[in-house]
DNA sequence: TCCATATACTTCACTAATGAAGTAGTATAA
DNA sequence: TTATACTACTTCATTAGTGAAGTATATGGA
């Protein structure tokens, strides 16, 4: 039987759709920010310099996407980007005070999603849970 | 720190959305039809009488994605439908011998992502991930 | 120096999903 | 039996991603 064979594929891609779904509706009522463009903004903010080549790699992405991702925080004012000086190939990017702002607000609406994953897997199991996806990075990766 | 408060989410969000990338790669090698569009075909399979709305609860999604992705499977000459007689709101799908056929040809490519995972994650510990996930799918469906 | 190659970003056509608003058919209850 | 509510599907604008092909700018030999 198919249904069986790809049992895990389908579970980790369904609970990981529903998560996204349920975390952006949080986001929406409080910042009227993505979940997406919020993973986008946490690696600009952790990086003093930060590249969309960084970005993509950070976290998985083509470079197109990033480019679309990159347009659509600079319409809403989030973030800025400025040539390096040094290679004029590349765009530097950095979070606008607004931008802050926004990485802030999203906390609640996470610290609420975490909360309902902790109850549903239970916190000893949760760790166990991550490093499996560790794994799963790890190997997909490449 | 924003970065781990989501770690969790994140972890999720990526190890899913590598899967998909890779399974993607390999089916498109083999039979020209997406892992999004194999689940549909699954759905679809597993049901004498399948609906659009049936499809959409079985996957979570909504159902104007559903009408998307049916529009695209009708045009590969995957699926079919025909009116419900009982009911004239109804679509009722069924799968094309091409669709069989296609469904049949995804097999190969998806052992070979399950044993990458089995190799990552390590079959002990498969069941218990799996488990977890279930549960996020429960939590996360209301 | 100059040429080939690599790198960073861009554009394009396409798939896939969301949510809101709308159409049409079905069921219910006064 | 007729107004009302519900249900199944549709349409639309938008976000988010893919991969292929293209443009500049670096960079490392011959």
């Amino acid at each position: 039987m198919n249904a069986s064979k790809h049992r895990f594929f389908s579970k980790l891609q369904r609970a990981s759709h529903l998560m996204k779904k349920a975390a952006d509706r949080g986001l929406l009522d409080v910042g009227g920010v993505t979940t997406a463009q919020a993973a986008v903004l946490a690696v600009v903010a952790s990086d003093k310099q930060t590249t969309q080549k960084m970005v993509a790699t950070a976290l998985g992405l083509n470079e197109s996407a990033v480019v679309a991702m990159v347009e659509r925080l600079r319409k809403q004012g989030a973030i800025e980007r400025t040539r390096s000086a040094e290679d004029k190939r590349i765009w530097v990017l950095s979070l606008t005070t607004e931008g802050r702002a926004l990485l802030d607000q999203i906390n609640g609406p996470f610290a609420e999603i975490n909360e309902r994953t902790d109850r549903a897997v239970g916190l000893s199991e949760i760790d166990l849970v991550a490093t499996a996806l560790d794994r799963i990075i790890d190997e997909f990766s490449k």
